[in-house]
DNA sequence: TTTGCTGCAAACAATTTGCAAACCG
DNA sequence: CGGTTTGCAAATTGTTTGCAGCAAA
């Protein structure tokens, strides 16, 4: 087992998760960068990078995929789905599914895998798109 | 309505197409480019790119979308559920599920959204990042 | 014969990384 | 103090695009 570096909570760490969880949308990382900079003007938007996949890494928040365009993330880690807009990437909670993606409690194989997290997401046009169209 | 151009089906197109459909792992972008060209030779990356892009806009193929890394491509189109792996980003077919990502028969609309598709994935590390861990 | 598609190369967008200084515990 | 994290900028990676010629229908 390679030993784990102790994590520290700085401030620019703390800023991205707390901005990140008082979002109710669905942030991509720029637009993230950009709210953290109104409390911490000389973050870098590596730094913004870098705490997103440590937070991610360790099962604090989640990165959501989407498309060839710039992953979201997501603070809250409460079992729910996601409608994701395949025109504009914009991702929507869906509320009242009695399926939802969770977090496996026991951690199970499937396929050899090691299965952490189920999903759950269904894909669309949002309003804006569909009428684009 | 904007008119949709007619869309021809180019040997490259057909290439592609057929190249992923044999595949039964779900190639990245470049991957496929890789063995379209042992039949092309002279394709170009941004023609694989073009067509699959192309495929997965009509609904014949799937964009698969994998975290901060190359999105991969699924020519299967029953339903059917993957397991992606955080580590390496490989994605396999998960059989003998109840519940599979599918494509929508009557289009619904979820909070405003016309929903085509409905995904479950399953998240986790393949055998051989769970080992190199 | 039309006009969609291709190859090529350059452009773009998203994310990562190297390094020295700063900071947390 | 010691080692993790930061800011900065440059580098990488993945994907898209402009254009002139080619080729499906």
């Amino acid at each position: 087992m390679i030993r784990q570096p102790k994590t520290r909570m700085t401030r620019q760490r703390k800023v991205v998760l707390e901005e990140l969880c008082k979002c109710k949308s669905h942030p991509t990382a720029d637009e993230l960068y950009a709210s953290v900079r109104k409390r911490l003007p000389r973050v870098s938007l590596g730094t913004v990078y870098r705490n997103l996949e440590h937070l991610s890494g360790n099962g604090t928040i989640r990165r959501l995929e989407s498309g060839s365009g710039p992953s979201r993330f997501d603070g809250d880690m409460s079992s729910h789905c996601h409608a994701r807009c395949v025109g504009c990437g914009r991702i929507d909670d869906v509320i009242g599914k009695s399926y939802a993606s969770r977090k496996i409690q026991s951690v199970k194989t499937v396929n050899g895998f090691e299965i952490h997290e189920r999903r759950i997401e269904f894909l669309g046009l949002c309003p804006k798109c569909k009428s684009a169209n």
